[in-house]
DNA sequence: GACAGTATGTTGCATATGCAACATATTTCG
DNA sequence: CGAAATATGTTGCATATGCAACATACTGTC
């Protein structure tokens, strides 16, 4: 019967229950980051461009596993900002590697505090298990994906 | 020690995990969908409108953890596609409640099989102990809020 | 009844996201 | 070598998202 299924769709849907969790840790992240004029996805591209050090935007695109031209974009803005630069030295093909500048690394840096506030906040909503879970999905999506 | 902390922090936070994982998720909704003229929030949406039943857009956004704003603007398209529209006979204040229409309803119930299909997809990238905690998230969420 | 507080909805602004199509550079192979 | 396949990056387009500020309507409370 199809009223069961909508009802089915509504009470097991993983794409609005994973999305609605994002949305919410998401804004947990923004209210601790918000006085350092940084957002989370400006935050997270911060941390991705320093762990991975002098990585370019299609590498970064399939870690973080979006699409490049987002990264184009984002990458635009954090450059702009002047925390991020291209590394001339080390350009191939089309291949523009980037890295944190001074500003960028002290930025992150200064950031950390709000970081662990909003980490412990995080960890309330997600509880223990939830913590766990999050973190060992995500490993098994960035084990397929990064070489 | 500051390099010891970046690390920490790009091993375990929470936000670049949820959103990575949200990301993926959509994206594997998103492709399902395709061939319907609906992508992933859109479906969301339709399925929050059937089953909260009359809610008007700050019901929602409350029940999604979105802003206001958020639905105004997403529930236009909707509305202006002909899968919604707003109950004239329960209007009070500003209130405006909505429901589906008979071309919504039909939407939504020939996306029941590509939803399925995504469903599938997404347990087997959140595993077996994933989507259970991810629904037992949702929940709590979910709890706190709606009315 | 008037005024303050609260609830609903919208608009302006800025950013985030992905797809399709394109430009460009490299690599592969016959 | 030279054409085809592959890789990187960008742009146009559409949608999603949230904050701040505002307009509007209801709800007390005195």
């Amino acid at each position: 019967m199809l009223e069961e299924e909508l009802k089915e769709v509504a009470n097991n849907c993983l794409l609005m229950r994973t999305r609605l969790i994002a949305r919410m840790i998401t804004s947990i992240y923004d209210q601790e980051l918000q006085t350092l004029g940084l957002n989370s996805p400006q935050f997270s591209l911060l941390v991705v461009i320093s762990r991975l050090g002098n990585a370019n935007r299609s590498e970064i695109s399939r870690f973080n596993h979006q699409d490049r031209s987002t990264l184009t974009r984002n990458i635009r803005l954090i450059i702009s900002e002047g925390w991020a630069q291209e590394i001339l030295g080390q350009m191939s093909g089309r291949s523009r590697p980037l890295a944190l500048t001074d500003a960028g690394n002290k930025l992150l840096r200064k950031a950390i505090p709000a970081w662990k506030k909003a980490q412990v906040r995080a960890e309330k909503v997600l509880s223990r298990e939830g913590v766990n879970t999050v973190k060992s999905i995500a490993k098994n999506l960035q084990m397929r994906t990064v070489k």
